[in-house]
DNA sequence: AGCAGCTACTTGAGCGCTCAACAACTCGGC
DNA sequence: GCCGAGTTGTTGAGCGCTCAAGTAGCTGCT
């Protein structure tokens, strides 16, 4: 048990702003969707990694790491989109554990209704605000970030 | 209607580097503060802001604009706080809509309790995998992003 | 072959957040 | 004074997420 490691007034500035910035670039991009697609944003992120994929389906355990999002909440998430008829479940033929989500063409709609105000919104409020070397800066320091979380999650379980 | 401007292949891996990487840090600290002291961390950076107020009180509002949180968001909170006994409410004295939300000493003492865990929690989780130059930047970044997307929040209502 | 232990996914309860509607109050203009 | 518009805060329904528990199928060891 040794002492905590205080965060100094730089750093609990930085978490601040950090935290600031987070929460009100994430809620607006949410409310975007919310309002003018009426799906919230987790749900398009799942639509988007089912579209870039050759066949627009995955299975659950690799989209749902791909999305750093816990089975669980993917399961209540496809769950929602099938009720609205934009994926589909299929039994996985090669593991009958497995699950396949396949994007309908309605979800295929769906997605492309909601993009073009979505990359709106992302760009207004994320890339306007930032010089080029902001968001070199932002993309290098995220991804650091990303690979530091994920490889910490991997040893701690 | 104008054309979309799509995100350049640059621009969409950085905006996905920090989702991952956000959703990541967001996680590891809230399920840090709930496993450890049983309170999401909307519910800590609640108790932070009153225990940082020198009386320990603030007007909901005050409080709600300070969190960059919504009327709602933070009334349902409080009322959650205060079923703890963390937090009390008063009437605001110099006007009668108005409420104040008022640490307890139960409340001080939880937070006491929770500080040290999650301190390391972020020191792990963000501080320590970055080096000070990425830390300065992030810091930057985070502060003119909230500030772009605070005035637009003001000027869109 | 059979069984223990792992992996894949689902389910249900509980909770926090959003949105819309609402009640109470203040303030400026007449 | 009074009325209408704006402000402050609360409430309830609905929804998404978390956590823990559960089902089903795979895998490796003997």
């Amino acid at each position: 048990m040794s002492e905590t490691r205080w965060l100094s007034p730089d750093e609990q500035s930085t978490w601040r702003a950090y935290l600031n910035a987070h929460r009100l670039l994430l809620d607006a991009v949410d409310a975007q969707l919310r309002r003018d697609s009426g799906m919230p944003h987790a749900y398009y992120e799942i639509l988007v990694r089912l579209s870039d994929t050759p066949d627009r389906a995955l299975r659950m355990s690799v989209l749902a790491d791909g999305l750093r999002v816990s089975a669980s909440r993917l399961s209540h998430a496809i769950a929602r989109l099938e009720e609205r008829g934009w994926v589909r479940r299929e039994d996985c033929p090669t593991d009958k554990r497995g699950q396949l989500a396949v994007l309908t063409d309605e979800g295929f709609a769906a997605l492309a209704a909601a993009a073009p105000g979505h990359v709106e919104a992302v760009r207004g409020a994320l890339f306007d605000a930032l010089d080029p070397e902001q968001v070199r800066w932002l993309g290098a320091i995220s991804q650091t970030l990303a690979d530091h979380l994920a490889s910490r999650e991997r040893r701690t379980g």
